[in-house]
Parts: C-alpha cells; structure tokens; sequence
DNA sequence: AGCACGCCGACT
DNA sequence: GTCGGCGTGCTC
C-alpha cells in the first residue's frame, strides 16, 4: 500500500545522525503536514520526542521502520521552497546540521524547542503510596499546576528516576510542548528589592554590592561585574537572600525612526556613476544571476549608485537586500534610505529586541516592507521576489560568522543571486584580494569610481618614525610631529580623529624584578590593565581582578605599567593637551550600543575635540570638520601572524586617511610607525589600490594563499590538554590515510596540528590546523569523514571553511 | 543526545 | 546465580 510519507530533519541531531529521516503522516495531519512546516516526532529507541521540518513530501512503500509524525506545530510553513534548499546548501558548506541552518535562518522570535512539562494526575488519590521524594516533587508539580522537566531537574536529586517513578504510578502525566526560545538577546539587570538591606545579615563584599546598587538604581550583570569586580556568586547571594531581583530586559534597542524628511529630490549622478550605474542596471535586469564589484576610492560616491539602483528596483516592484559591516556605524546611510523610501524600509541587526526583529521579519514577508537594510543576519531576509543585493564594504570580516555555522553572508548572497536570478553587488573602497581578482578574471563584473566627490582632495600625508622618536629621547606614543599637528587644529578649532591599531598595544602589568606577569587561570594571555575600573582584564573570558600591591611572586613594591590602550593614549594627550575635550571610543566605553551613537553623535556635534578609538573609528562616518587623522601603531608587523597583514593593514589606513578632508581644504595624516620603509603607507597614503594589489597578489601566488587556494581550520578543544592534542594528531592521520586511499584524488597540504595562538581560553585546550585545499564538493566530504569520530566527553571539533581569523 | 544491548566484576 | 557497571551501536 501507498502512504504519503515526510522527509524530516531533526533538531538536536548531531554528527552523522543528522541525516533525512522518512515518517508517514496519518491521515488526521495531510492538510497540515506540508512542506516547510515544523512536526513533533519519536525518535531512537525509547521514542524520545523531538521536533523536525518536513523538508518534502512524496508516496513511500511500507516499510515496517517508519513511524508516524505525532503533530504539526505550524499552521502555515516557516520555511519556503527557497530556505529549505538554503538548509540543505549550509549543511553542505558550512560543516552544521540541518538545524543549525534553520534556526540561523529563522528569526530568535519563531525558534521553538521542545520541552517535557509534568502535571498532577487528577485522578490520582493514593498519595500516601508515594516515598518521601516522590512525595516532594509531587506536591512541587502541585503547587506549580505545570512544570518543566528541566526546572525540576535543577531543583531535586534524582529528579529522572523520581520522575519516572510518579508517571509509573499514574500520579503525574507528561506532555511535550513547543516552547519559545526566548532570552537569548536579553541581559541580565539587578535592582534592590529591599531599601533596608542594612537589617539582612551580609557579608561585607555583599553590602558593598548592595551599597552600589542603590546608588545607581536598575544596572546591568555584566557592567555591574566589570565595575565592581564581583563575580556572579555574590549577585546570586544577594538575590537569594531576596535584597536584589535578577531580571531579563532586552537591550541594545536601536530605535530607528522613518526619518520625517522626505526626500524626493531626483538622485543626479556624475558620469563616472552614471557609467557604472548603467552597466549595473542592465546586469540587475538581464534575468540572469550575476555578481558585480563596484571599486570606488574613499568618497567617491558608491552610496549614490546604490540608492538610484535600489529606486530602479522598488519601480519594477523587486525586492532589496542591503547589507552593511556594522549597523551603528552607518546611521547615515539609513537616514538616506528612510528619507528616500519611507517605511519601506525593515532593519535587520543581531542587537534588536526580540518583537522588533518578528515585526521586521514579517513585514518582508507579507510584502509590506522591501527593503531589508542590516548587518550580517540581513542576508536571510524574506524576501519573496528579490531583484538587487548589495554588500557594503564587501571585505569586512564582519560577514563571517565566527560561530558555528561559520557561514560567509557573501555566500549566501550568492545563493540567493541565484535563485532569484537577480544581481549581487560588492561595493569597496578597498576590495578583497579574492574579489578583486575575480572581478579581474571576469567572473564578477567590475565597476570603477576613480574620482573623489566634489574633487576633494586627499589629506597630505606624513610620516612619524617612532624609533627615531624614541632615540631622540620621546617615550610617548605620540610623536612631536603628531603633537603638534593636534595643537594647530585645537586652536583653528577643527577636530581630529586618533586610530589605535590595536594589536600589540594592550597594557600589561609585570614584576620588573623577577619577570612576573599578570595572567589569566582560565586562559593563556596576559591581563590587561583597565583604567575605568583600576582592574586587570582578561579579553578573552572577561575575568577580572584588582591590581596587587606588590609581586605576588617576589614580593618587590613596584609593579610596571606597559603598552599603550586607547586609555593610556587619552591619559597622554590629556596631559599634553589639558583642555582639549577627548572622546574615548572602544568596546570598554561602548558597553551599551545607544552609548556609542550617542557618543558619535557628540563628536559630530563638536562637543569634542579628539575622538581616539579602535578599528571603529575609521569606518563609515563622515565628519566634515575633521581635518586631521593620526594613526599610532601603523605596523603591519602586527599582523605578522596572519597571511592578510598587509591586507588589513592597507584596508584600515586606506579608510582612515579618506576620512579626512572630506569638505576640501588643506587635511593632514599623520602616521606613526616603527618602520618608514613600509611599502603599506605610501600605497594607502595614495589611496593605490592597484599597486598594493599587484605587490599583494605576487605574494600570495608565491606562498600559495587564497585566492590561489581555499584555507580550512579544523580545531580541536578540551578542558583535557592531552585529548585535545592527540584528536587532533588522529585527525591529520586519518587525512593522511584517506588521502593515500580513497581519496587520493584530492589535493591538499596540511600545516599542524599546532597549538592556536591563545591555547587555553576559559579553560579549554585548543589545537588546530589548516589546510590549504580546494573547496568542492569532494574535499568537503573527506572533511565531514574525518571529523565524525566518536565524539566523547569535553571534546568539540569544529571546521571554519576560509576562517576570518585564524586563532 | 539518549537509549538498548551486551559482556565483566561484586554481592545476596 | 543476578544486579548493575559503562563500552558500543543505532536512531526513519
């Protein structure tokens, strides 16, 4: 007999279960079994529920194995025709499950799991046939009508034989049920409950605790952790002694508002955009998918493009995915769209509330917004009829996830090009090697914007050398050029931008007279002093201590301060500038998003006159009357570790040297460097983007880096140091072997395993290698073959195809 | 993950 | 002679 059966995929199946499981669907569920809906079904042995996604459905033979879906959660499908082949693609790409891709799809809001609730038997009345702890836990259920397993697991030993036990004797009934996965972008906020703290017996750091907390009312965990140094022991003491309440609030709200200005003027373009804007459209509207790089230097007008295309789109009612690096950097360029396209427009960003992100999600899907403007996680926006994507700043590395799955949104993009037969566009002042190459090699167009808006002219650029600085007796970080550079801007009353390179520029605390260093337990890096707090910091696992008066080894009195944080670097230029007014942007001060745009935008509002900072303040914004940059540390030697130094190098100069002078007039870099001879500075200074590229690519053709390869990490951890390094030695073995056998078709070269550069973090083991290789089809499955070994306790394995960063 | 099956040591 | 330890294998 013929019987309509589902394939389905499982949440919570790992490793080499996770595979396409066929189940009949009863005759009560065929109107409501259909494809892309989420089901309810047994699994394993004992029947366990899970919950799963029909991914097809088809006839199937009897086949005494299969069993029956148990219900459908949805009423409508979550996932369409085009998502559940964006499931099976990441699955196949990025080294997840099934699951993974699906809740990485789904907006937080719609993610369910399942969970076990437990209820008194009514019926029940032989209570006294109960032992004492069934008895506890019976009486728990009672008072609480309904709850979870998970709830009374935490709260009783023994909790699954117990429970086992009262279900046995018919005192309780179970039920599975789809719960909301929320909590997962709120934090955790403390607040007094009881003013009189004074008369509950506390100890001292819990006084203090609750001391603090007064005085500054509602205060997040983590800023109440970095501030005070407690650890989250105290804060549970607090709150079980009932002084303090613990509660969840979703945070990080960006309100971004339909801008009142409508703006209707017509988009007038140069007729070097008009050129690239013309090949673009035609591309967008060839009903093929294609893939195009739009290279235009700093400040030539790529956002223009942008804008007339997306206008050509929303009039041939096609919808647009418009991706940025980092949302709170480009409050402008939304502020562009909203005034263009009104509500129109949804917002998609990792750091909105929950219901925020539901709203926004569903008004692309039901068509009432078409445009999706966001970060990363903007490249799964519903969109129904997709016309155009654009990825701003295509070389950022923020388009990688770094968590499992380690998807690239560029290649989603792709994917998704694809299906709508529809155009990508890459828009960069300074591309990826990979892209630029692609684009040279005619399989991404390519569209050049060579002249800089309004003809402004490029800041004159000059040189600090630091050794010589430091020779001739200046043991600051800022060279006497640098200073007085800052000093004639002061008095002309315009403003200057300060770049941090940050590697290599963290303040480390040591014994000067037996060589002691501060470090981390848990990880293997040295803290980092942080003035805001007077503590040191681990930047890895955010473990914090006080500074100790003297050598805990040798006990001498003086302890040195070394390196230059962005807090060291303020505390200079106060002193050389008392009265200058300097913002300090970093991810210490900008705790809170909204503190960050609040503080960009006072620095746009003049109230500073400095603004120092990391990476951050090189991208995105403009500020006309900053006509000054300098950058401190301009040393691609800090890459040195990474393929991608001169890279990176160059990107960031490139974008922090176009920052200045965007109203004309006579702006000035200066760049602080241990070595002059740099090839990096000059290139950047020129903004030549085609020399760099053509020293760069030399280089990688020679030492074999992408893009004449594809780069996969393969990292082992453990808590347990020895099973970390020797699965990972297994794991080079078993390449070895397969390469030699079945697999000697496939091309690779593995470098390690080696420990990562930062082997223990939060107490685990990492050991890792890299394999150059080519990316297909074949490669990947000698990947997926070798990594699935018997996974045991405390041991992960995981694989990044082409890392971001390689730890 | 989580459950069953199966083959060895401790205890009634 | 049985109870239960956890090593191994499988999940439509």
């Amino acid at each position: 007999m013929n019987r309509v059966s589902a394939e389905v995929v499982l949440d919570g199946a790992v490793g080499s279960y996770d595979k396409r499981y066929s189940y009949f669907v009863p005759d009560e569920l065929f109107e409501k079994a259909k494809v892309g809906t989420r089901v309810t079904v047994p699994f394993g042995n004992g029947n366990i529920k899970k919950q799963g996604l029909i991914i097809s459905l088809s006839k199937s033979e009897d086949n005494p194995k299969t069993k029956y879906i148990l219900g459908v959660t949805d009423e409508i499908p979550i996932l369409n025709d085009e998502m559940i082949k964006l499931c099976l693609y990441m699955k196949e790409r990025f080294f997840c499950t099934y699951f993974d891709a699906v809740h990485t799809i789904l907006p937080t809001g719609l993610n369910y799991r399942l969970e076990e609730f437990y209820a008194i038997n009514e019926e029940f009345c032989t209570v006294n046939a109960l032992d004492g702890d069934e008895k506890a836990v019976f009486d728990f259920i009672r008072e609480n009508e309904s709850v979870s397993g998970k709830k009374i697991k935490s709260d009783f030993e023994n909790a699954k034989e117990i429970l086992l036990s009262l279900k046995e004797k018919g005192a309780v009934s179970v039920c599975s049920e789809p719960i909301k996965a929320m909590g997962d972008k709120t934090a955790k906020y403390v607040r007094l409950i009881d003013e009189d703290f004074d008369t509950f017996s506390l100890t001292e750091r819990q006084k203090e605790i609750a001391d603090v907390i007064k005085s500054v009312g509602t205060v997040s965990v983590k800023e109440l952790i970095y501030f005070t140094g407690v650890t989250m022991s105290v804060i549970t003491a607090l709150s079980k002694k009932n002084v303090i309440e613990v509660f969840e609030k979703q945070v990080f709200r960006i309100p971004y508002k339909v801008s009142k200005n409508k703006n209707n003027e017509k988009i007038v373009l140069n007729t070097e955009q008009e050129k690239a804007f013309n090949k673009l459209l035609c591309d967008m509207n060839s009903g093929k998918p294609s893939a195009s790089l739009l290279y235009g230097v700093t400040g030539s007008g790529k956002t223009q493009v942008y804008l007339k295309l997306v206008e050509q789109a929303v009039n041939d009612k096609k919808d647009v995915i418009v991706m940025v690096p980092e949302i709170s950097l480009t409050p402008q360029l939304i502020e562009l769209f909203t005034s263009r396209f009104g509500n129109k427009i949804a917002v998609f960003h990792s750091n909105m509330s929950l219901g925020q992100r539901m709203d926004e999600y569903n008004r692309i899907k039901n068509g009432s917004a078409t445009i999706a403007i966001g970060t990363r996680s903007a490249c799964f926006a519903p969109c129904n009829n997709l016309g155009l994507i654009i990825m701003d700043e295509e070389q950022e590395h923020s388009y990688k996830s770094e968590k499992s799955p380690r998807f690239n949104a560029k290649d989603i993009a792709k994917f998704r090009a694809n299906y709508h037969n529809c155009l990508l566009l890459l828009a960069s002042a300074t591309p990826s090697l990979e892209s630029y190459s692609l684009a040279l090699s005619d399989r991404y167009g390519l569209c050049e914007l060579s002249t800089r808006y309004n003809n402004a002219k490029l800041p004159n650029v000059h040189i600090a050398d630091m050794r010589k600085e430091l020779s001739e007796g200046n043991k600051s970080n800022i060279s006497r050029l640098l200073a007085s550079k800052i000093e004639e801007r002061l008095n002309d009353k315009k403003q200057v931008i300060i770049l941090l390179n940050r590697r290599g520029h963290n303040t480390h605390i040591s014994c000067p007279a037996c060589g002691y260093v501060a470090t981390c337990k848990e990880c293997s890096v040295s803290l980092t002093y942080h003035s805001a707090n007077k503590r040191m910091m681990c930047h890895y696992c955010g473990y914090s201590e006080s500074i100790p008066t003297k050598c805990p080894e040798c006990g001498n009195e003086y302890l040195s301060f070394q390196g230059a944080g962005t807090q060291k670097l303020q505390e200079e230029l106060s002193l050389l500038f008392p009265t200058a007014k300097i913002l300090r942007l970093d991810a210490d001060t900008t705790l809170s998003r909204d503190s960050f745009s609040t503080s960009l935008k006072a620095f746009a509002d003049k109230e500073y006159d400095i603004m120092i900072g990391t990476q951050m303040v090189a991208k995105g914004l403009d500020f006309p009357s900053v006509d000054l940059v300098g950058v401190i540390g301009a040393d691609r030697a800090f890459y040195s570790d990474d393929y991608r130094g001169f890279e990176r190098t160059f990107s960031l100069l490139t974008q922090v040297i176009g920052r200045a002078g965007r109203s004309g007039g006579n702006s000035e870099a200066v760049i602080q460097t241990q070595n002059i001879t740099d090839s990096v500075i000059p290139l950047s200074a020129s903004q030549d983007y085609k020399s760099f590229y053509e020293e760069e690519i030399l280089t990688r053709k020679l030492m074999i880096y992408p893009p004449f390869c594809d780069l996969c990490m393969i990292v082992v951890s453990s808590m347990d140091k020895e099973l970390a390094n020797g699965t990972s030695k297994e794991i080079l073995h078993s390449l070895i072997k397969k390469t030699d056998s079945e697999y000697n078709d496939v091309k690779l070269t593995v470098l390690g395993p080696m420990p990562a550069a930062v082997i223990k973090v939060s107490g685990k083991y990492r050991y890792r290698m890299i394999i150059k290789c080519k990316n297909n089809k074949r490669f990947r499955e000698l990947i997926r073959e070798t990594i699935n070994i018997r996974k045991k306790k405390d041991l992960s394995v995981f694989v990044d195809m082409n890392p971001e960063t390689i730890i």
